[in-house]
DNA sequence: GTCTCTTATACCGACTGTCAGTCGGTTTCA
DNA sequence: TGAAACCGACTGACAGTCGGTATAAGAGAC
């Protein structure tokens, strides 16, 4: 075989991209290697050469998830002119945003992320986010505490507690997910709308606000972007 | 091979056994099931007649560890006479009063369960358990909002959010299961004390509740228990 | 009551296919 | 000339299969 030789950094991304697009689609466990490098066109030995373990490679997906994710609201973490309740709602606006704009790919990237074998993967991926959430989310949480707007004693800890909330709602976004016939699906709609409602109140009150200040999502929200799913 | 017949629940409770034991020793995946099989004295044949797949056994076990759970605090959900704030209370605390009595094998178990390459298992029977105690739960919170003590709008949303947070705290109890040296543990200790004061004002303020109503832990809880971890 | 006969269930263990990971190289580039 | 990148045949481990055997429990005959 002809041998071509690209810089790392090149190399890894390949390896990712492809890592990525079957992760999504198969899930984790039913992927293997053989497929990942058929699919980046790298050899074995090369693949092992930039990553020690297929677990390695979850984990670089995972942080370059975590990377881009932040990226992509580094924007409303860095305007000066925003108080503390105003960035945690853009915060959640741009999260909305970002679903509906790429609604297909997320879409996608959700319906295999929260099949239950794929519950590692679902795992990784979040706790990466968390991680690199983490500090901006105390920052936003300390804002509001010197503004006096957020009556919080813990700011570290109650970032920690914002950011584990999502996961709270897996089952939710799981049946969402799954279904694909009109009487269960309205069903699970109203489910995880209610759902995000009650996680829209419980931010509210760790963050010591009155019920209904912290808004997850516009009703119609979850049918609009629902509705650009593929058969 | 002598041939044994059994009742098929007593032979699955000897492979549960045996998994339970590995699993919780070594972790999910680093048993394998000829490892199982070889503790419970059954063969290949005969544990896939019991049992669909490795995961199947998995998920057995984790069923299996959230009725026992369920089991060891029925009374306290039964007891006619408790508000729902004593109910609350006592659920919680007889979660203490279960890690105390049976420190070692609870930190074993600890011990290998939050291992980053055990969190599939992790996860696993925190769902279980999770699942279990939705019933129950909803109904302490229902008893509160019919008592008028508890604020709260959505019984079975704020129910799902109580018993997820216990897995916000992932982190915190990994740290403390990894620290083993003296500097690192008292920290360790200190730093799991703050995580949980924060999570029992987390859970005041889902309820409605004044701040510093519900104790998760008494001060120095973890020390006592970390000290009966043998070396 | 006891003696077959039958059938479903429990059980056995050698075998297979798959897959993560290894290793002894070769090629490229600085 | 050495280090970094890359190759692909190979290995070992492991989950799961399969063709079969032993056992228990019931049905019917006597």
């Amino acid at each position: 075989m002809p041998r071509v030789i690209k810089h790392p950094d090149i190399r890894k991304g390949e390896v990712l991209a492809a890592a990525r697009a079957l992760f999504f689609e198969q899930g984790y466990d039913a992927t293997s290697i053989d497929q990942v490098i058929a699919r980046a066109g790298v050899s074995k030995g090369g693949f092992y050469h930039h990553f020690a373990s297929k677990d390695d490679l979850l984990e670089a997906l995972a942080e370059l998830v975590a990377t881009q994710s932040l990226a992509a609201i580094s924007d409303v973490l860095d305007d000066e002119t925003l108080n503390a309740f105003e960035r945690l709602d853009q915060f959640l606006m741009r999260g909305r945003k970002l679903k509906i704009e790429q609604a297909p790919q997320m879409l996608a990237m959700f319906e295999a992320v929260f099949r239950a074998e794929n519950l590692l993967l679902y795992h990784r991926l979040h706790r990466a986010v968390s991680r690199v959430m983490q500090v901006p989310m105390t920052r936003i949480i300390a804002q509001g505490q010197a503004e006096g707007s957020f009556a919080v004693a813990d700011a570290e800890a109650t970032a920690e507690i914002v950011l584990g909330l999502a996961s709270t709602s897996y089952d939710s976004v799981a049946r969402l997910m799954r279904a694909r016939e009109e009487p269960e699906l309205s069903a699970a709609i109203d489910a995880f709308e209610r759902r995000m409602m009650a996680q829209s109140v419980a931010i509210d009150r760790l963050l010591g606000l009155p019920d209904g200040r912290v808004r997850f999502i516009e009703p119609g929200f979850t049918r609009a972007l629902m509705a650009a799913r593929p058969a």
